[in-house]
DNA sequence: GCGCTGTGGTTAGCTCGCTAATAATTAGGT
DNA sequence: ACCTAATTATTAGCGAGCTAACCACAGCGC
């Protein structure tokens, strides 16, 4: 038992925070904000148009959550809610056009950013680190119950 | 060059909130949230009474994020404000006597999260993980200049 | 001594996460 | 067929982080 570890969670708070900060900051003239651009990548990586539901669960947060920032992302045209075929409570999120251009450079600059992140780190450390974080998030769930 | 190092990020977030929520779940019965928790934990560890400065620092959390967390914490009567001698600008936090009893439940409850959630996990590759980490905000530094 | 610049703290207002409660609809059990 | 359960999305409201703008005071140069 090393002293450190008392540490940890508060460090993933301030890289979380400055992660994401980092980002903003990049795609300030986008008119977007880091969870939205999220938003906008998880939709794109769909290979159908999903329910807010299924997008909720792919980008890891609640309804509620994702439902207002579906809001401005409509509100800005770059998605669009429409029924589901077969289910009168679900909507199909698909994207706008002009969502389309936006999701190239968005890509560009999160891999730049992460590059950047992630100089001077050895590539097997990485890998141990996320399968750590893989570990945590499954402890977390039985710690739930 | 692996394909999952754009997960890194989402997986910060989630495991950031999903630590926090666990703990704030534990801690319901205290009436701290767990922002209040983590300022009197750093409060307890100073061999000083720290300005706000000071402690905003030690907490990783920004000026105003800090008054707001003491606001409360003052209105139960946790810690108090007193003037700095020597600078009638600063103030300097102090525990107040209630607190005290608190922090030793909180350690407690904190620590036995903590070993909940590394359960499994090799105590060497977690010290590698926390190096990750380091590197990842020293390079976070670098980037916003 | 006087004014400029910097620093500590607060206030106001934004984002984004959450839970709880609600409405509409679906699915299941009897 | 019908009543109850569960599920989808939304609304309302809270917590905690941030920046920007502000005041009061310190420290410095001249």
């Amino acid at each position: 038992m090393y002293p450190d570890q008392h540490r940890f969670a508060m460090q993933l708070a301030q890289l979380s925070r400055g992660w994401r900060a980092e980002l903003d900051r990049r795609l300030a003239d986008l008119d977007l904000s880091q969870a939205r651009w999220l938003v906008l990548l998880h939709l794109a990586r769909f290979d159908h148009d999903p329910t807010q539901r299924e997008l909720a669960q792919s980008v890891a947060v609640e309804g509620p959550t994702l439902a207002r920032l579906l809001d401005s992302l409509e509100a800005q045209g770059l998605v669009h809610r429409q029924p589901a075929p077969g289910d009168r409570r679900a909507k199909l999120i698909t994207l706008g056009a002009p969502a389309r251009p936006l999701i190239q450079r968005i890509e560009a600059i999160s891999t730049q950013v992460r590059q950047e992140l992630f100089d001077g780190i050895d590539e097997e450390d990485l890998r141990k680190c996320q399968q750590v974080h893989e570990r945590i998030l499954a402890n977390l769930v039985k710690a739930k119950r």
